[in-house]
DNA sequence: AAAGTTCATGTAATCGATTACATCGAGCCC
DNA sequence: GGGCTCGATGTAATCGATTACATGAACTTT
């Protein structure tokens, strides 16, 4: 009888909240907080009368742990921070579908960060992680969050299991998930070379780019192992976008001596720069023979249909999220894992004409 | 001295943590902790010198302020879940981002939850807003969490500020934000009606959509104020998807009386169908007019270019996120807002062919 | 000059869970 | 049967901030 009169005072019912709490739910299933909170968290460890009084109690309350709290007592958030240069790429959503999807199944949350290129942002993010906001975090914009900073923080934002995706992180001991682009890039850039080509124009990517560096040094790799010579007027800059694309064809479409090959390091910039050959009526892959780089969803169903590199994306955000719930539960985890890329031959790379300018 | 005395009894220094605590600020500003917390929240408060000596303790100390631990106490999160359909289809990133930038600027993170059509990650997620774990939530899959689940839980659930976004969500009163997609579909309707077309297919998307409901409204409408009969069999199933265009597609290229325009409501749709077509030989727009709906970035590179409706995707999802914070903040916002579509005229569309089976 | 305000600041209660530690009873060994 | 181990359970400390309330100084009002 005292023990309820304490229970009582315990139980303040002046202010109404939002959620039921662990205490509500002891009390109607007669038992402790610790015997709720041990009914959820490890079964085992309670006895099967009292569990099912509890989660009985849980159903008629509609309880639902606090999460706030739980992760103040327990220093875990079950929340991972992906942190990624450009939300509106269509090459990000299907690795974010991986992630999700594969953090889910282990019952974690995702919480998206945006960078669009503002360093402003990417400190805030840091911020983040250093509050304990997030549990780990999948970095797909090539660098961690203290190398611009000094190192006053950086020791707390270190201290926390990072992976990196696509885009690797130089001197970081941390897993890194991507595919050997350089590799990838040297396969196409041989292709294109067998195919007959010698004047093959390489759209690149944004410079300082870790990517780009990759596949520009597979193109080269490419050229020379195709007896090829390198000439710096057959590199185009891009940034990946529809937009640099069609950049890099009206500048082709201006030449006087054009490629009878281009290979862009991206899809988009890809269709963005066929369109601009049709448009000024050069056909593709008649006059212009142009390959692309990710396969994204559009890349079949382009006019004519992309050969391209195809990159398992899903897998990429699933082996990603793996590994760093494998370094959440301690677990060891290979420092580099790399994915198969696939050359994807469809209609928009051809033999060259009869060679006009042909040269060696 | 006695004070001091305390304050080591407090400080436990055996177990190291994570992050730098607000009780270490406090020591080194020599000021307590009640200071410290209102330098950073509300710092017009506290007097211009020891808010000085704070800030400068909070550098040399690198503290950041445990979330977990504020929205324990605060019953804020600073978090916003955005609950969507699939997390591949390209028409969401742009929203995304939209959605991303303006939670930001107001200081919020965003917390992402891919459905990917599986009611059971839906109840996971119903559990979140419940656990307190964020402050507010923008849907853009067309119901509310706990519409389909019994009455249990669902107050608890509903107790907090939501917003719909494209999809509206009948019989609730929360703000919603989409575009006239009636409208848009009869705008689409009538325009391919006025270049003379008198058989316009219709690709639907997913049935029982609140979205491809309006927008077959539209589409009746259009043709009824274009005086044209409605026939069910100009009516095909999609599901906004490019490979559901391209089923579309196959069923046109096999019927012997085919379409003079086909209006997909989503442009993934068109640029499937349209590759279809193409194989098979049927030109676009000569023979078959084809158009879409939302004006994705691939819209304008597809080939043809592609006529469209336009969506203000980023505008929708800054709007949302803005009413959002406006409920959040108490203040008043409309139940319903509209954001124009515009009807973008590419290459698509053209006059039917003198008419080989003119009716009417 | 007494009383009342206002403002800056400190003390300690509080948010709601997890979990270290204590307790108690049952089962086991010799 | 006494001592020991082990498992189930309860009690209360704890996580790290925010903030209600208390305090005292400075300033205003009459």
């Amino acid at each position: 009888m005292d023990d309820i009169g304490q229970k009582r005072r315990l139980g303040r019912r002046s202010t109404p909240h939002r959620g039921v709490r662990i205490q509500e739910v002891a009390k109607l299933a007669e038992v402790s907080t610790a015997t709720v909170s041990r009914a959820l968290a490890s079964p085992q460890r309670v006895s099967p009368e009292k569990r099912a009084r509890v989660l009985e109690a849980i159903a008629k309350t509609g309880y639902t742990p606090n999460l706030s709290a739980r992760s103040l007592r327990s220093q875990k958030t079950g929340m991972i921070l992906v942190v990624l240069p450009d939300l509106a790429n269509t090459f990000f959503s299907r690795i974010l579908r991986g992630i999700e999807e594969t953090l889910f199944e282990a019952g974690y949350g995702m919480i998206i960060s945006d960078l669009d290129g503002s360093p402003e942002k990417e400190a805030h993010f840091a911020a983040f992680t250093a509050a304990g906001r997030v549990d780990g975090a999948i970095l797909l914009n090539g660098h961690l969050f203290g190398q611009s900073r000094d190192g006053q923080g950086r020791a707390a934002e270190i201290d926390m299991p990072i992976v990196a995706l696509c885009e690797s992180i130089p001197n970081a001991d941390i897993p890194q998930i991507e595919i050997d682009n350089r590799a990838a890039a040297r396969k196409m850039t041989q292709y294109l070379a067998s195919r007959g080509h010698r004047r093959i124009l390489y759209v690149s990517g944004p410079t300082g780019n870790v990517l780009e560096r990759e596949r520009y040094r597979g193109y080269r790799d490419g050229l020379r192992r195709a007896g090829l010579s390198f000439e710096p007027e057959l590199v185009v800059p891009g940034d990946y976008t529809i937009e640099s694309g069609m950049q890099a064809g009206r500048f082709i479409v201006e030449q006087r001596r054009r490629p009878s090959a281009v290979f862009c390091t991206s899809d988009e910039m890809a269709i963005g720069l066929i369109r601009v050959l049709l448009s000024a009526g050069i056909r593709v892959p008649q006059d212009i023979s142009v390959a692309g780089f990710d396969d994204i969803e559009f890349a079949v169903v382009a006019e004519p249909a992309l050969t391209t590199i195809r990159q398992p994306r899903q897998e990429l955000g699933r082996a990603a999220a793996s590994a760093l719930i494998a370094l959440l539960q301690k677990q060891e985890t290979p420092r580099l894992i790399r994915l198969e890329t696939e050359l994807v031959i469809r209609d928009s790379v051809a033999e060259p004409r009869p060679s006009r300018d042909g040269r060696g």
